[in-house]
DNA sequence: TACAATATTGTCCCAAAGGGCAATCGTCCT
DNA sequence: AGGACGATTGCCCTTTGGGACAATATTGTA
């Protein structure tokens, strides 16, 4: 009876297992969903990535060495994707490098097992918080995005210029074109990307700046 | 004679070494000088701290355990102070979750000493190359910070407003006064920030506001 | 070939921003 | 008391931006 939906944010997260050895995957599970979290085991990385869920709110708690795939590739993988769900990782028999590797390469974590229960929840919370934090700023990317791609590529050239503070006129000239041109292409742009002032555009052009160019970290 | 400068980028580095063992400090200290680089010892934390060097281009080897303030909170002091150099961690006797949350912290690398002279290097390198990515975009922000600090109580509520794209009729409502005393502010703001355009404006608030707001991993 | 998308440009009008010149008012410090 | 600084406001004029209405040219594709 009660269809009350929660919010996304409050919803019952998904912990995502996947460590090829079954006893840890059990016990890993059981802890998690004791703590009242839904839970979906994978026993190596392909059968993770076949399975590609819908990143919904939660975490991946990741083994580092398994056969096949192992726990760095399928980072590195997952990120290729763009599929961006927060990793923590977990290793019997974990070095420094590798820890260090995989922070870098943007692991919400890296724990040795066993992991007692607290470390374990702390670090599965820790995460779950950074998702909210990351999550909206991603919607937002891609929609962002999606506009950008639906500019044309003369539409493309003025938005350049348009967001470093250039006058018409000024555009005009560097493109070789008439004010009355750059009036209408910025139009364009503003109803393209839903927005009613420069500000705004700006702003979307920042965000989209630190996708597009190198060097996020 | 030949007095020809070097560009900044191209200046010898200089590498910082923070170790309470002298043993170390000189080993280190050789290798540096002769892969060709400028060397600066330090046995202790304070040491670096009291000589707060112009954070020229370079890096910091770092010691973890040290008598009195030991790595990480090095790490921490400098961050807060706003000096940043890269850091390489060098450590004897170190642990997964210690390196994780230096490089979580920023830091460069962290390396388990005795490292190899190449491994060293590398990372020397790396962070050198670091050191150049964010050189020009550290100095830039902290010159918005000085023109932001110039600003006035209402100009700062004003600049808050105008870089969400706010008509000056719209801003004047909103705190109470007329479209005539935005200008005046507004006016003032740009010639603070030294800009010509709401765009330059906009975008150096993105820049200000990703500093200035929480969370920057 | 005809339609659709893209790029271009014109005219007219209004709203908004920028800037000059000048003045008032309150607070804080010397 | 006088001065510095910040906040406020008015008037006036110019430059820009935004939008309506309309039209032409080019190009790729159905």
């Amino acid at each position: 009876m009660a269809k009350g939906q929660l919010r996304m944010s409050s919803e019952v997260p998904l912990i995502h297992i996947v460590d090829d050895d079954e006893t840890v995957r059990s016990a890993v599970g059981r802890m998690m969903r004791a703590a009242g979290y839904q839970v979906s085991l994978h026993e190596s990385a392909n059968q993770l990535l076949d399975s590609l869920p819908a990143p919904s709110r939660g975490c991946i708690l990741l083994d580092v060495r398994m056969p096949g795939i192992n726990g760095p590739q399928l980072q590195e993988l997952l990120d290729k994707k763009g599929f961006s769900l927060p990793i923590i990782f977990l290793t019997g028999h974990g070095d420094i490098p590798t820890s260090v590797h995989a922070i870098k390469a943007g692991a919400e974590d890296f724990l040795s097992k066993p992991a007692s229960k607290e470390i374990l929840l702390e670090a599965v919370e820790r995460a779950l918080r950074h998702y909210d934090k990351t999550h909206e700023r991603n919607i937002r990317l891609s929609e962002y995005r999606e506009c950008y791609n639906a500019l044309t590529p003369r539409e493309r050239q003025v938005f350049a210029i348009v967001v470093r503070g250039r006058l018409n006129k000024q555009i005009a000239y560097e493109l070789g074109t008439s004010e009355r041109t750059i009036k209408s292409h910025r139009h364009n742009i503003m109803q393209k990307f839903k927005v009613k002032s420069l500000a705004e555009l700006v702003s979307i052009a920042e965000h989209l700046g630190r996708v597009t160019e190198p060097g996020s970290h």
